[in-house]
DNA sequence: TCATGCATGTAAGAGGTTACATGATTCG
DNA sequence: CGAATCATGTAACCTCTTACATGCATGA
């Protein structure tokens, strides 16, 4: 009874879908080419806390998508820095990962956690933790409201409504939570 | 030259701490027995989307935790459920978790980066995402009203008020979240 | 010349997701 | 009796974090 060997199950079948990691460089990379090291600027300055990324990442993505085609690295110019460049194949894989759509998104905050378990913590703890929350977001807030003044003072080169968006949205969070915070009962907020 | 060998990195030289979501799963534990079940579905009622979580690292983490003596398996009563409780060591385990404060989060929100990238994407896509956005961030401030209310009408126990705060979370931060769809520029509304 | 910032990368492990597999119970 | 729901769990894989290692360039 010789029967044929169990196939391997084929993985990335059709067109290796990229991840979403990878599809935020292709994403910044339309604009020109960036070393590693910009890449992890860039989203940090345009998407703040809400794209959360290492360049552990970043390194490991262009790594990969060299490999795939998706990116050509450049000559290294000032010190070590390795610029890519997208390439045709990298923007159709982005336009691809966009037309599924943004998913869900994870979100996990362990401040909510904290108060959801309020009553099994230490009194006292939850409090200071909470007033910690509130001084990190009204720096928050002053920073975002810092970074629109500036963008709004034609410095320079023509604001992308699409970067402001994003920047009004960390606005609106940071206000929502503060006010969320001065309301809380006093059993909470103590 | 029989040197010593090199020495073996020492690893959770003291208490081997718990990780943020094994100390969710002992915070709800608090309350009595919970299978890995009842533990999904408290997660998912109490915290939303506020702190994802699934069956798999769930089963994961209280088997962990049984080997370590933070909770301990109960018989198995209908079905195949088997609860676990939580021991003295876990509450020390969770306290102390606690006593670390909560960490910086996790937030990756893929219709941010949609809106970011905009003017890389074929017009009309941003906006359909957004219009369907809207749509869903409607029905999740309607269900977070409806449990509002519900809880608000006495029914049975009284609420704690902890879990009432997170609900109020989720209420703030998705109104927040349609006011500023509402208010986005024509250009990126459409 | 020495501290700081720019810049790249590797290794190892922890954490999280998806698909699969199985079975009991309840209710219509 | 069949469908839906309750309930547990494994395997494989992907993703993310942390710590480590290296070196160039700039400017005080």
């Amino acid at each position: 009874m010789a029967g044929p060997a169990l196939p391997e199950p084929v993985r990335h079948a059709v067109t290796s879908e990229i991840n979403a990691t990878a599809a935020s460089l292709l994403g910044f990379l339309h604009d020109g080419p960036l070393t590693g090291w910009d890449l992890v600027a860039r989203a940090e300055q345009t998407m703040g806390p809400f794209w959360s990324l290492t360049k552990s990442q970043v390194y490991r993505e262009l790594a990969y998508m060299a490999e795939n085609g998706l990116v050509t690295p450049g000559v290294t110019g000032r010190r070590e820095a390795r610029p890519y460049t997208i390439t045709d194949a990298g923007r159709a894989a982005f336009a691809e990962w966009a037309a599924r759509g943004p998913g869900e998104g994870t979100i996990r905050l362990p401040l909510l956690l904290f108060v959801t378990l309020g009553r099994h913590l230490e009194p006292g703890l939850l409090r200071s933790v909470l007033v910690e929350q509130r001084t990190h977001q009204t720096k928050l807030l002053k920073e975002y409201l810092a970074m629109r003044q500036a963008l709004g003072d034609g410095e320079g080169d023509p604001v992308d409504p699409h970067v402001l968006a994003t920047l009004e949205y960390g606005i609106t969070v940071a206000r929502a939570t503060l006010r969320w915070i001065d309301r809380l009962p006093p059993e909470i907020r103590g």
